[in-house]
DNA sequence: CAAGTAGCTTACAAAATTGTAAGTAATCGC
DNA sequence: GCGATTACTTACAATTTTGTAAGCTACTTG
């Protein structure tokens, strides 16, 4: 870490060292472990170099909850086929790697707390994700001789599971154990294996009222 | 705010509104605007008389906590009639006031953040509700004839509804917004119609498989 | 009514955190 | 090869924030 020997890393790696050490520490250690200095210990570098990179502390912030946002939404078009049937627990089951293992969750919730999820979770980000639900429904219900189902229901659907992930991932733990459930990995896989089959009924039928 | 003319309110008294005015930051800035001086000067009073009445800046953010949590379950268990079947858009409403309106969602949040989720949450605090809304299943079972229904199920809906309803306080808007719905209140209260026919789809069934 | 208790204040200490200034050396473009 | 750029460092400044010390006085209790 001396003067000489510097500059192996291009910008990008660094950047890149940057922003998995900030997500390392929010995920172990909530919002207030974000501090400049130990995210540069952790990346191996000072804490102005990430200042350099990144303006501002702020700066970091919208940085980390970008990349998250982009890559909630791609594990959501990855896994929702535009062509065929979704498979509802692969299609949980990524939203919940990227959600709860990845952090995710914790970073939108601590984004919304502190007020500034205006910048980042600007309108329409998961319009994709919603759209390609909904043009999924409406083939399905042409096939069945249905009619067309309302965009509005497709709307509060994606709402409704974008929510139960995030909601689960970071309420999840704590509301199962205090609801009485045992609190280890086996009692988490059970209730989402449970809430799989609870979301494969409501999309198998047709949309809710309303 | 001069020293002559003081003890005028009582230590309750004092306690109190120095929690609400505490509740209020969190409500509007977050966790990063729960700081001593701010809230002192929302209630009146000098920062130091804070540590005087919770011993720590953490004392206030635990008494804080208790305080939202046994509010969380009040309302559910007043919202829950133990004899007759719920009204679930009445009982999500309960649930909405305060997990919503009066911040707990957030404060939950910021708590499971923040790591200390261990000390307040404690397991099972929620059991009651649960319990209750278990009974209510099995009467209604065996009033119908059907099988008794396994305890497990009956906790996973109760998780499911928790996170249903603290999910949608924190996400709700954002995710709303995100998702291509109009951000105004009129949207929220849609949603919310569609989600408690949801549930009560839900309810009105046998309990889902698993 | 005397003495102790408790609510609360002012003044201060200590620590931590973001951000800046200035410089150094590796690398890139020519 | 040479200058410009750029990644990064050390040292430092500024501010903020929790917490402590000591004291004052309203209220309570023997």
């Amino acid at each position: 870490m001396h003067a000489r020997d510097r500059r192996r890393r291009s910008a990008a790696t660094t950047r890149n060292a940057i922003l998995e050490a900030a997500e390392r520490r929010l995920l172990v250690g909530g919002p207030e472990a974000i501090r400049l200095q130990e995210i540069a210990a952790d990346a191996g570098i000072s804490h102005p170099a990430i200042l350099h990179h990144f303006g501002s502390r702020e700066g970091l912030v919208e940085a980390m909850v970008l990349r998250g946002i982009g890559k909630l939404q791609a594990q959501f078009l990855e896994g929702w086929p535009s062509a065929k049937e979704p498979d509802i627990e692969g299609v949980l089951e990524r939203f919940y790697e990227v959600a709860s293992r990845r952090g995710i969750a914790r970073m939108l919730a601590w984004l919304i707390l502190s007020g500034e999820s205006g910048r980042t979770m600007t309108p329409g980000v998961f319009k994709p994700a919603a759209e390609r639900m909904h043009a999924g429904r409406v083939r399905r219900a042409q096939k069945e001789g249905r009619r067309t189902p309302e965009l509005e229901g497709t709307l509060f659907a994606a709402t409704h599971l974008f929510i139960l992930v995030l909601g689960d991932s970071l309420f999840g733990p704590s509301v199962r154990r205090a609801v009485g459930l045992s609190s280890g990995a086996e009692s988490t896989r059970r209730y989402r294996r449970w809430l799989s089959k609870v979301v494969e009924r409501m999309e198998s039928r047709r949309p809710a009222p309303g």
